[in-house]
DNA sequence: GTAACTTAGTTTTTTCTTTTTACTAAGTGG
DNA sequence: CCACTTAGTAAAAAGAAAAAACTAAGTTAC
């Protein structure tokens, strides 16, 4: 969201002191356990500036000293760490199937969460559900001491960049929802931070955002469940997501892989949903919206009908894959989703696609990671909530 | 190539300074004719920061003073302009065909420009050629009294961000040239600034970057020649280029439409290329490599089969940039390059389906501007030189 | 016509942040 | 134990933008 469409931010010497702490905090949060000497030499700032902000972050509460570092001949710094007991963030998903809530520190760490299934329903009562299960989270003992940053929500559909509103989220028939108002109804602003993104890149900000050590310079999340989206993040200093003029960035399960191929949901024909998505999977072995995908083809691996489903929509996702990597080009790709859990009938043929033709162009000996995550159950929630901290540690806030 | 690894700037007081030299800079650029006050407001610096910091660049030369604006109730304000008297750029695009020189201003207008037509060389070749061109450009009369801020090098192909390799370039046969190593053979660096970038890339940034008034936020190029790539830029402070990891991004011509289908020359199945680009119509067609496509084809364009290929081509491109706002989403699409000569046949297929397919997923009313360059000739090459400037007005080199 | 008002831009003083310089702290190695 | 190295702090200096006061140059009301 960060929202301030204004192009240029004023340029006095309170904007170059928060850059400065910025700076510092970012550079603790990515490598724990830097010193003051690291930093100045990192930041390119005299030790005095940076014994400075350290002082501040340490009083504010979002740094604190740990161990003396081993010396190499000299006086031994200290090392930093992010404060692990002051600043949490809460973060939510809304899923087709239910709801998702977690609270995490500042480094990612998941404090605690919530998990719950909600039949589809109206915005105004996933709304209010959601506003009674933060409530909830709110009090919870484990976060007793926090002070809250603020909350994020992840919706499965484009959100508009600025507006604040979801376009549209097709697998759960809503339209133009603006959900944060919704939610405001039953839970008050509170002066915290509030974001809302989708889902998917919501999940790509959280893996790449709460990485330490090496960080790639990019990453791509695909999120494979009853639709298929995805989302990119990027930029070395402050990680930027790709929304696109109208939220639409990643939407590849509505991208065009078979011209005059079967009908989409969309209305257009071949959209990548038709060859590999939870619906068009059901859709293809028959299986009821009311039955659990996995559960129901678990028992039916053996036939040659399924078999052949789950390979043909594993070499689509495949082809999906590639197709970002030629369009994006990540650093890395993560895929997550609840198809993940089908397995190797349908995951081999679609990493397999991927291996065997990523290096058509390019032989580039070092192929791009690709990350394979078993249970993406919390990664959305926790990205949203990353977005939070990004927000207060990068954005125009006082609170830095 | 901006290279500078380094992930975090000095916060010093002259880095702010230079900041909001820039960002005054860039406000002009946009915008001409602001006023100071304007600019004060819009930067939200103070009046006496912005003089300052506008005498500076009317002493260096960046600036200059233009009429008085009219007055609404008080002093008129004095219209600022890029200064176009005084500083140029020179640009150069190495296409499969043949070398595209410009030397423009930092507005973007073309001094002087050479196209040479060339046949299919080896890398030491056309970089020997280019350096005399380059010579012969810099010594045009029309660039007496110019100073030269540096050249940028436009090439058909990936090249790795800040290596300044060029990664392969199909159409030419070339793998890993440092083009800008050859050149430098031939013609020496003079502390001026060298870029090197893909040439569709180049092209969108100029595309995006020489626009006044209403810029969009984030704009795609598509190139449409012998070979299909593309290349976007957003951002609304400083404009970046959507590079990817190892410089694939962009590269639409290889992603898979068409799963199963025909032979790519890269070795896959089904990419783009194989149903739209120079080199898959001339296939379908029979026509030869040294006849020119587009005379060849347009005595035949009566020919059913002509009219059949065109079309099948078209509608593969329509589903391209479908799939290209279904994954970046980007403010603007352009298409250029030599197919567009095509005309009707080809491009109304495409069109069509880019402009019923678009809204299936948000009925917005607004769609997303396509427009279409007819006369592509000198755009990447001036893109190219877009990219010097905006190295020296956001780049951390002392020239500002 | 002129006084009141409005807006543009400059000059001077003040404020604030970083750097510079000098210093203290705390380790290693001969 | 003493030179040496590196980490971090403190006080003085430099430099940038802000704030306030000012001049400049138009419009509007009467």
């Amino acid at each position: 969201m960060s929202s301030s469409h204004q192009p240029h931010r004023a340029g006095d010497l309170l904007f170059l002191k928060r850059l400065n702490r910025s700076t510092i905090l970012e550079l603790v949060r990515r490598t724990p356990g830097l010193t003051r000497a690291d930093i100045a030499t990192q930041a390119q700032l005299t030790k005095a500036t940076v014994g400075g902000g350290v002082q501040s972050l340490l009083e504010q509460g979002w740094l604190c000293e740990g161990e003396l570092q081993k010396s190499s001949g000299g006086r031994p710094g200290r090392a930093l760490h992010l404060n692990e007991q002051r600043f949490a963030m809460l973060g939510a998903e809304v899923g087709v199937h239910g709801l998702r809530l977690v609270a995490c520190t500042p480094s990612g760490r998941v404090l605690e969460s919530l998990n719950e299934r909600l039949p589809l329903s109206s915005p105004e009562v996933a709304a209010e559900r959601l506003a009674e299960l933060l409530q909830t989270l709110m009090q919870s003992p484990s976060l007793d001491g926090y002070h809250l940053l603020g909350t994020g929500i992840a919706l499965p559909g484009p959100v508009a960049p600025e507006d604040a509103i979801l376009r549209v989220a097709p697998n759960l028939g809503w339209r133009e929802v603006r959900f944060l108002d919704l939610l405001h109804a039953h839970l008050p602003r509170q002066d915290t931070i509030w974001v809302m993104e989708n889902e998917a890149k919501s999940a790509a900000f959280g893996e790449l955002y709460f990485r330490t050590g090496s960080i790639p310079a990019s990453l791509v999340y695909i999120s494979a469940g009853t639709g298929i989206g995805s989302g990119m993040v990027e930029g070395n200093r402050l990680p930027l997501l790709s929304r696109g003029h109208q939220g639409l960035a990643g939407e590849i399960g509505h991208t065009v892989l078979q011209p005059g191929g079967l009908y989409c949901h969309c209305g257009n024909r071949g959209c990548a949903e038709t060859l590999v998505s939870g619906w068009s999977i059901r859709a293809a072995l028959g299986i009821n919206e009311e039955e659990d995908l996995i559960e129901a083809i678990q028992p039916r691996l053996q036939e040659p009908q399924v078999q052949l489903t789950l390979r043909r929509a594993g070499e689509a996702l495949g082809a999906l894959i590639l197709n970002l990597h030629h369009t994006q080009n990540p650093s890395e790709i993560v895929l997550g989703g609840s198809l993940v859990r089908l397995g190797g009938p349908f995951l081999e043929p679609a990493l397999a696609y991927f291996r065997d033709n990523q290096a058509r162009l390019l032989s580039d000996s070092r192929p791009v990671p690709l990350r394979v995550i078993e249970d993406a159950t919390l990664v959305a929630a926790r990205g949203a909530a990353a977005q939070v901290l990004a927000n207060v540690i990068h954005g125009s806030n006082e609170l830095l």
